[in-house]
DNA sequence: CAGCTTTGACCCTGG
DNA sequence: CCCAGGGTCAAAGCT
């Protein structure tokens, strides 16, 4: 996997989600959610159903709809709980959920920080720096501290080609990862000819991250993004890098659901390979929605969710996008 | 004038 | 204790 080059890119649609707007009432198209669907409005296989039987339709719909919700998010939270897992077993994985982020730590004077970092640990990643494991691009790392509690904090590496001929500094724009950094040191190391920049995330005060870029010693080409900690607060420029897909709640995993029949098929941005993963729900749900929905319409769906996603200028935008991230550089 | 970057000095840690 | 090296601070300069 190669972690190093992927960029977080927000595709979250919705499609197949229970919507919280209210869909367009002047259009009305096949690409509907499970809620139009049955909805007699839409004009749908339901609207010459009786009134009873397509309420109950209706109901069984909305169930599902929240049980595919539940079931998503059980998915992410056992997948961000493996890769952590994989992680600690000295592998590399991907983006284990953000809420774990460890407590602000206050700007004071050094000689401050460093006293609070060395008696009480209280919220400083940085303590437990000696346990990294070099090498690998992302690492999670465990802090033994004084209690038994166990605060685990990032660890991970990126490399960013770049222009050898360009000997800028300035790698903040190099190394785009949507956050707001703020440099605050620069260092020539022993083992690199090339200085290193120190910066700090400078979006929330309190938000304990830090990055270290540096031009790699073997292949100045590549540059080397190193990140400590996990943020604490929503990525700030992600909204106004995709404005048609972000979602304002914060750093969500790239990826999109279609769901509406059938199985979950989720085309996750964010893990390498950008693979296509398909998820299949609780059979008989997924029985159920067979049921409902008649081959000709599954096919009139697709090809206009299909239409709708092509024609939106923004969507393919940020799918070419995604998609040459994920084509290894030659 | 505010915010950001630069850069020399300082602090801490490990050998 | 001394020294080397990494990390951080903060004043000065810049935009």
């Amino acid at each position: 996997m190669d972690m190093a080059r992927c960029s977080p890119v927000c595709l979250d649609l919705m499609v197949g989600l229970p919507m919280v707007r209210e869909p367009s009432p002047a259009r009305c198209t096949p690409m509907r959610t499970e809620a139009d669907i049955g909805s007699p409005a839409c004009g749908g296989r339901a609207a010459s159903m009786p009134n009873d039987e397509a309420k109950v339709l209706e109901a069984k719909l909305t169930q599902m709809s929240e049980e595919n919700r539940r079931l998503t998010e059980m998915i992410a939270y056992m997948y961000a709980n493996q890769m952590a897992r994989h992680s600690l077993e000295g592998g590399e994985a991907g983006e284990p959920p953000a809420s774990t982020a460890a407590s602000p730590t206050s700007p004071a004077g050094k000689k401050r920080g460093r006293e609070s970092m060395d008696t009480s640990n209280s919220g400083d990643a940085y303590s437990t720096k000696k346990i990294c494991a070099v090498g690998a691009e992302h690492v999670d790392v465990e802090s033994p501290v004084s209690d038994s509690t166990c605060r685990r904090i990032r660890i991970r590496r990126v490399c960013t080609p770049i222009d050898p001929s360009d000997t800028s500094l300035c790698h903040t724009q190099v190394v785009k990862d949507g956050y707001q950094w703020r440099k605050y040191g620069q260092k020539v190391t022993r083992d690199n000819p090339s200085p290193r920049a120190y910066f700090r995330c400078a979006f929330a005060p309190s938000c304990p991250v830090k990055k270290k870029v540096q031009r790699s010693a073997e292949d100045s080409s590549m540059v080397e993004a190193t990140y400590e900690g996990e943020h604490n607060h929503p990525q700030p420029t992600r909204n106004s890098e995709l404005p048609s897909c972000a979602t304002p709640g914060g750093p969500v995993p790239c990826s999109i659901s279609i769901n509406s029949i059938g199985p979950t098929i989720t085309l996750d941005l964010t893990k390498n390979g950008g693979g296509v993963q398909v998820v299949d729900t609780q059979p008989d749900l997924t029985k159920m929605c067979r049921e409902v929905v008649t081959p000709e319409f599954q096919r009139a769906l697709v090809e206009q969710m299909a239409r709708e996603l092509t024609s939106d200028r923004k969507f393919t935008e940020a799918l070419a996008a995604a998609i040459l991230r994920k084509l290894p550089d030659y």
